[in-house]
RNA sequence: CGCGGGGUAGAGCAGCCCGGUAGCUCGUCAGGCUCAUAACCUGAAGGUCGUUGGUUCAAAUCCUUCCCCCGCAA
């Protein structure tokens, strides 16, 4: 099939891969190289790279919204688009360009979270299992009707990231699946009284609140695992942490209960043991690492 | 030229401001103690202090070149 892409991070950069090698990709839109980085870099998106890698023609439109841009798109006369975490809303026009329409891909089971932040979401409210769907694109944000799911589990040790990499090789499965069969497949209405909303994730919510309960804290935690990572500060330092454990100990939120052979930090009901953290200008280490030439001191409230 | 931290033994850190024998914790190796141990005791090995050039009687420490890692912000 003749496919326009559509699509920017790394989440999306298998599924172009496999559309690369299974159709004809006639045009890549992604997100406009932007400032970024140390140095303030201008960086090419991960999938811009990919594009140009294959010599596909890229398109970094700041908006679809102008007659102009809609024009050129529909003149690429595909037989489908398809959209991966692109980052701009597409208009009416360009979603019904093209004869098979515009499907796309998403990380969550749908209709649990729509939206931005779905892997991270799905960890950090608890779910027990995540995925990606597959379904066409209408106009309002992630409603439309379902081609294809894939479940992945999520269990104690699921971070973001991990959950991230594993969803996007699945969505480049689903995709491939689909399009191989796509006039057989008949879409499904999601069902409106399961929606739930993945709202974008926001720096604020990164510093961590001691007075939370540990087990919320630890799928915070795990669901930003790298990135943005929670942290909280020690004698002005921020320290990232990565990895922690939910501790059967009760003290005062924030306190530090040991600090010295492993670190150990109150939270409104148990505890927390730090297992890996970041601290500013220095690579992820293990706790025990990072102890061997750093001291936390005991009974300071963080 | 967005702001900032860091590169010292296998690991993690201190020392740098106020130049003058390279230090701590852990690990490793050897030996000892112990029913036993991630415990304890004794001893040992292990470092061109990221790189270049300079200042100096003397540089990990001050100035300079370049390389690498990372935090913030975006």
């Amino acid at each position: 099939m003749k496919i326009v892409f559509m699509g920017t991070p790394d989440f999306a950069v298998p599924v172009l891969e496999r559309l690369i090698k299974e159709h004809e990709v006639v045009c890549v839109y992604t997100r406009a190289p932007k400032e970024a980085g140390r140095g303030k870099q201008i960086n090419k998106t991960p999938v811009h790279l990919l594009a140009e890698k294959f010599g596909i023609e890229v398109r970094t439109p700041k908006t679809l919204k102008t007659e102009d841009e809609q024009q050129r798109f529909c003149s690429l006369k595909a037989d489908i688009s398809v959209v991966a975490a692109y980052g701009l809303i597409l208009p009416k026009a360009v979603i019904e360009a093209f004869d098979k329409g515009c499907i796309n891909v998403h990380a969550s089971l749908l209709p649990r979270w729509r939206g931005a932040a779905p892997i991270q979401r799905s960890i950090e409210y608890g779910d027990d299992k995540s995925g990606v769907t597959i379904m066409q694109v209408v106009e309002a944000l992630d409603a439309g009707a379902m081609y294809k799911k894939g479940e992945v589990k999520i269990d104690g040790n699921t971070t973001g990231g991990v959950l991230h990499d594993k969803l996007s090789v699945i969505g480049a499965d689903l995709i491939s699946e689909v399009l191989s069969d796509f006039d057989n497949i008949v879409p499904i209405e999601q069902d409106q009284n399961l929606v739930t909303y993945a709202n974008k994730l926001d720096k604020e919510e990164t510093k961590i609140n001691f007075d939370d309960s540990a087990e919320v804290l630890e799928r915070k935690i795990r669901a930003f695992n790298p990135f943005p990572a929670m942290f909280f500060e020690y004698q002005g330092e921020r320290f990232k942490l990565l990895k922690a454990t939910v501790e059967d100990i009760k003290a005062d939120a924030g306190k530090i209960i040991e600090g010295q052979k492993a670190l150990i930090i109150g939270c409104r009901d148990k505890a927390l043991r730090v297992d890996k953290v970041q601290r500013q200008g220095k690579k992820a280490m293990q706790i025990k690492e990072l102890l061997r030439g750093f001291t936390f001191e005991k009974n300071i409230v963080l």
